[in-house]
DNA sequence: ACTATTTCCTGGATGC
DNA sequence: TGCATCCAGGAAATAG
């Protein structure tokens, strides 16, 4: 299951590999698809785009889009159909101050699409069992392939899910917002903010994207496990100290796993179809019963909010 | 403004 | 062997 260090690791491979390539055409199933925008518009906005780049934002990877050369076709259709920003995308619109300058529909910047080159990103969700696979034309279509990317350099990439728990989606300009704050790049100061005040348990704290984002199931326990403090208490009852502590963890597994190229449960593999090793390293999640690695304890498993959770009674308070 | 619960979906594991 | 049942998980939707 993809969370931060496995979609990291998909992301760089990623962008090894189709960096630069060209979208020729797209091809989407049909079913009710797991798509967030529509498909009409996802098609629109890849098919002649240029991948620039790949990379990660939380568990989501961003491709950011150029349009290559003639694609004046998605532009006019734009301006012909003055959406209203659909509410299916992801895009989040910011602060809604009513400031002075009330921009209405008509209007906004009209002409610049004429000179600038329009940006635009593909923002892919892997959910639990999505992947994302480079392969040649003729390789075998996978069961639960619901998008087909066929790219100049002759290859295709392909989005398989069969759990269907992913999301595509598409965003115009670069304006995907991914919701909390990167937990590789936040300070003390504003881990501790994202809790005061919660009464919420600090594993459901640290599963929430609107949060931290990027932090899953598996690295919510170990991370937990690493800082010394039980899963269920609740966010505002923890010290200032413990919560430093905490931060600490986190980044630390998120930092090994990436290196280890993630964690390989169930069939994760990364775009290289390899598989990671940081499952080797667990030291609670998936352990129930099992000794603690630092005091011999049983490892316990509760449920809270619905997820798993995996902690040594011993060790952590 | 928060928090807790339910829903989506299918393959794999388990049990009879 | 075959069938039914349960479970995993992220995030959106719903309910409190």
């Amino acid at each position: 299951m993809p969370e931060l260090p496995e979609v990291e690791t998909i992301a760089r491979g990623l962008a090894k590999r189709v960096s630069g390539d060209v979208i020729e055409s797209v091809w989407l199933g049909q079913k009710p698809e797991p798509l967030k925008s529509s498909a009409q518009e996802i098609a629109a906005v890849l098919e002649n785009s240029r991948i620039a780049t790949v990379r990660r934002m939380g568990k989501h990877i961003v491709f950011d889009l150029e349009r290559a050369g003639v694609a004046r076709a998605l532009l006019s259709a734009k301006s012909r159909n003055p959406k209203p920003s659909r509410p299916g995308s992801t895009v989040r619109p910011g602060r809604a101050s009513s400031a002075p300058h009330t921009e209405t529909d008509k209007g906004v910047r009209p002409t610049q699409a004429e000179t600038t080159q329009t940006t635009a990103q593909w923002i892919v969700h892997l959910g639990m069992t999505g992947r994302l696979q480079v392969c040649e034309p003729q390789s075998e279509v996978l069961k639960h392939t619901h998008a087909i990317l066929k790219l100049a350099s002759g290859r295709e990439l392909r989005f398989v899910d069969p759990r269907r728990f992913g999301r595509l989606s598409v965003a115009r300009a670069a304006e995907f917002e991914a919701g909390g704050i990167e937990p590789l790049e936040a300070d003390v100061g504003q881990f501790l903010a994202l809790f005061r005040g919660r009464k919420t348990p600090i594993k459901s704290a640290l599963l929430n994207q609107k949060l931290l984002r990027g932090v899953g199931n598996i690295y919510a326990d170990e991370s937990l496990f690493r800082a010394g403090i039980r899963p269920r208490r609740r966010a505002s009852t923890i010290t200032r100290d413990q919560l430093a502590r905490l931060l600490t963890a986190v980044k630390d597994v998120l930092r090994e796993a990436i290196a280890l190229g993630g964690s390989s449960i169930s069939d994760y593999v990364d775009a290289d179809g390899e598989e990671g090793f940081f499952q080797l390293q667990h030291r609670v999640y998936g352990r129930e019963g099992e000794p603690c690695l630092v005091c011999k304890t049983p490892i316990k498993r509760i449920v809270i909010a619905g997820r798993s959770s995996h902690y040594c009674p011993k060790c952590q308070r």
